[in-house]
RNA sequence: GGGCCGGUAGCUCAGUCAGGUAGAGCGACGGACUCUUAAUCCGUCGGUCGGGGGUUCAACUCCCUCCCGGCCCGCCA
């Protein structure tokens, strides 16, 4: 990163920009489709988002792509799977024996575990797709396995085993176990499908490799092979991931590829050196992020520590999940579910000050680049109702009433659009589905119907006379203030008076600033409630 | 052991690249609203910028060193 930008994207833009590419500029990314996609793979297509929107915006003509890396082998099988429809599953709802027969098998030539897709690969990727889609960013997805069944990977695959040599002694100099008999390509066994390293003969000219199906390492583990002894030809088969990561660049056209930290110092630095002194190709303009975590924990599919993009799209909108990504990419970020509020109420901040309604010189630099690449359009008319107060309005399902309420506080006007006031109700939703979710302060819920109670004498007093001022009419500000008066005239301490107001409208001991909550609701329903008739 | 990236207020983070007297939000605390009851407003508190050394008139910023955390060096985004 060359120049110092405002946004981290204009400074990798530059720097792609420096190496004057040929239009259309690729920018890629790619995971392999291991089991669920979960908020942290999305750095791999929201760097590149930004990245490509820059660009775009500076005149290019960009394409961004997405490699399936779906020949990969299951090392593992995952504790937990998700349905197409995102409903997260324990292994215990799938055929897992059938999962565990298919370890060292490519990810596309195992069957989907829903019996849906074509294959466990394309179950996944596909969930990533629609992913990509719901938060705006149009991707075009390529299968890795499609890669090489169609021979474009076959080039490239000859390429290195006729300079097996050279890749083999590059590869040592970064990782240890790489012997006089390496060959950097894995066929696969005709009869079990299984992935295997065991490669006993090369020929260049028929385009195939004999092999024998021993199985494959995977972490400290051995996957057993068949036995099998045959030929497979270069479609058959994958190169190790340290060289097809280069060969993607090369057949791909790569100028720019985000990477998590994990392949900083592993896959990039031999990426580098195997796409030019094998492939002849100049690398991509290089990015690594930082991983994120989750309330505190690390991401983790296998252990099961996952949120989708699915499951933050319900709580918060897509613009603000861009926006999440907007920040330093060299810092861990924490996703914080229990606070959610925290994160859209900086959303909106970020967006006030774009607007010149709020005022930030540190942040107004960012925020005039960013801003237009985060939202759909710039409409300087939205409304944001605060995270927390969307979550008061959704403590009822009366439309008219959250309407009603956010209006009294100001939200909303007579020139508010009907696209404002409908964007805005979709936060109540969202923030609705935040309360029930954490179980928090916020998770009340107006109790359509008379709750249990048990008052004593002087409570039920205080609430029938509490009754009778509601029915004078008053506003909810006033009737806050008379609780207190009422409560201490019938000598009933105002926090058991409070809790009695709170047991009869949300069956609770707890809840939203009562008095102006009520005076926002029909008051022949509140003095019902109160007189405890329904 | 070696390497990469981080370590700034209780929390989440800007600021470090071009050295010039520490910033924001949230929280906490206090106050206002005839009112202890999580939505509003005002205010206050709050940091030896991980520790130490060096360069400089001047260091969060540059150099060295140490400590802590994550990651890589095991064909695992």
């Amino acid at each position: 990163m060359s120049d110092h930008n405002a946004f981290w994207a204009d400074d990798i833009a530059d720097e792609v920009e420096s190496r004057d590419p040929d239009d259309p500029v690729v920018i890629k990314g790619g995971v392999s489709p291991s089991g669920v996609p979960h908020l942290g793979h999305f750095n791999e297509i929201m760097r590149g988002y930004f990245v490509a929107a820059v660009l775009r915006e500076r005149g290019h003509e960009v394409r961004q792509v997405f490699t399936s890396d779906d020949r990969d082998a299951l090392r593992g099988v995952p504790r937990r799977l998700a349905d197409s429809d995102w409903n997260l599953v324990g292994l215990g709802e799938v055929d897992a024996g059938a999962l565990g027969r298919n370890l060292g098998t490519p990810y596309t030539d195992i069957p989907d575990p829903f019996g849906e897709s074509d294959s466990y690969g394309a179950h996944f990727t596909d969930l990533l797709a629609r992913s990509a889609e719901a938060v705006g960013v149009p991707v075009e997805m390529v299968s890795n396995t499609a890669l090489y069944e169609s021979g474009e990977f076959e080039a490239v695959t000859r390429e290195v085993l006729a300079k097996a040599d050279r890749a083999r002694e590059l590869l040592a100099t970064y990782q240890d176990g790489v012997g006089e008999d390496y060959v950097p390509f894995m066929p696969q066994c005709s009869e079990c499908g299984r992935l295997t390293q065991d490669v006993r003969g090369v020929d260049l000219d028929d385009g195939t490799v004999d092999y024998v199906c021993s199985g494959l390492d995977a972490g400290g583990d051995h996957i057993e092979g068949c036995g099998h002894e045959g030929t497979a030809t270069f479609r058959e088969g994958k190169l190790p991931w340290r060289f097809e990561w280069p060969a993607q660049w090369r057949v791909l056209g790569v100028d720019f590829e985000p990477f998590g930290k994990d392949h900083a110092e592993g896959s990039w630095p031999s990426g580098q050196e195997i796409a030019r002194q094998v492939f002849d190709t100049e690398p991509p303009v290089p990015m690594t992020y930082e991983w994120f975590t989750l309330d505190g924990e690390p991401l983790s599919s296998s252990a099961g520590n996952v949120v989708t993009v699915d499951e933050v799209l319900a709580l918060l909108e897509p613009a603000v999940l861009r926006y999440f990504f907007v920040r330093n990419p060299q810092r861990a970020k924490d996703f914080d579910t229990e606070r959610i509020d925290l994160l859209v109420d900086e959303f909106d901040r970020f967006e006030r000050v774009y607007f010149g309604e709020e005022t930030d010189a540190d942040l107004k630099p960012l925020a005039d680049r960013a801003y237009p690449f985060v939202v759909d359009e710039v409409r300087p008319e939205r409304v944001r109702l605060p995270y927390t107060f969307a979550a008061v309005l959704g403590m009822t399902d009366d439309r008219d009433l959250r309407v009603r309420m956010a209006r009294n506080q100001g939200f909303f006007d007579d020139d508010t659009p009907e696209w404002a006031v409908e964007e805005a109700l979709g936060r109540v939703e969202r923030a609705r589905t935040w309360a029930e979710r954490m179980d928090n302060a916020y998770n009340y819920r107006l109790q359509a119907d008379l709750p249990e109670t048990d008052f004593d004498a002087d409570t039920a007093a205080a609430l029938t006379a509490l009754a009778d001022f509601v029915a004078e009419g008053h506003d909810g500000e006033t009737i806050q203030g008379q609780m207190y008066e009422t409560a201490r005239e019938h000598g009933v301490e105002v926090g058991d008076f409070f809790a009695a107001g709170y047991r009869l409208f949300f069956d609770d001991t707890e809840g939203p600033r009562l008095g102006e909550f009520l005076g926002e609701l029909d008051e022949s329903f509140v003095v019902k409630r109160l007189r405890r008739e329904g």
